[in-house]
DNA sequence: CTCAAATCAATTGTGCACAATCAAACATTA
DNA sequence: TAATGTTTGATTGTGCACAATTGATTTGAG
């Protein structure tokens, strides 16, 4: 289905193609879905393999370290860590000191998880197609854009 | 909170700074979050906003022509665009030459956005620091990258 | 022409994502 | 220490995002 164009021409600011927004929202879902079966044999989304990605390199962390680090917020996160908690994942007390906080831990089902994981990004790359030094400009000027924006 | 490092140190491909998909994934929720105090204004949420983007330039498209540019199935689309036809933004109406589809218009309300929406893509580029041709070269990258995937 | 296959939108169910609000716990300072 | 303010997580409500299924419609092979 496509029309003709209307009788006044749009802005080509506005045009879907010359949006800067619209690449990283589609190539963020796009990797999502390509995660998606290997993660899928794990039981885990996207954001649950993010959680422990960083709980397999810290161990135990609060809310809000993973929420700093993740730029989720409790909203996200409390959800999501409840149902990681149901399946043993990973558990969640308070902080003895802080009553504030809440201390999630790995738990030896999460950490088994971690050797299941090792081929996932090697897998990822060669389908995404990319060398490792693109992949490290690439990642650089994420990090740089993601820095002028938060 | 900050645990000291685990007995067994965690495979580097597996830390968070290394992922290919992390940096995309949070861009893309920050570029959200800097679009909305101005589509706030207009009362649309980015999604919505990108079908306008479509509908400013076609005056109307079937739900199957906005999800092949979207990326996005009619489980996103159809309540979206119910939402937006409450507003009177839009119009949908069965294709009479095949019901199978449903053709999407623009109704003046949803035109009348379009002056107010102008501003909006320099005002985003400024924010996130780029010059016109840094943008560019950023996109060719992303849909170079976008089409591997899909 | 017939009916099996393909197309398209809608629906259902699950899981993020985030704004706004709340309440408890802690910190600060007068 | 009493009053005030800040930090932290949880809760609520809205809106995507997508897999899976359904059902109506159209197409196309024989």
């Amino acid at each position: 289905m496509q029309a003709p164009p209307p009788p006044t021409a749009p802005d080509p600011m506005l045009k879907l193609e010359n949006q800067l927004c619209f690449p990283f929202y589609a190539v963020s879902r796009q990797l999502t879905k390509t995660y998606q079966p290997y993660l899928q044999e794990l039981g885990l989304t996207y954001p649950q393999y993010l959680v422990l990605l960083l709980l397999w390199e810290h161990e135990q962390l609060t809310v809000k370290a993973l929420g700093d680090r993740l730029l989720l917020d409790s909203g996200t996160l409390t959800p999501l860590l409840k149902r990681m908690e149901q399946r043993q994942l990973l558990s969640r007390r308070r902080a003895p000191h802080d009553e504030r906080s809440v201390i999630i831990g790995l738990l030896p089902a999460g950490r088994a998880l971690e050797a299941q994981a090792r081929s996932i990004p090697g897998q990822l790359l060669a389908k995404a197609g990319l060398a490792l030094d693109e992949l490290a400009a690439l990642r650089s000027q994420l990090t740089q854009l993601l820095a002028r924006l938060t």
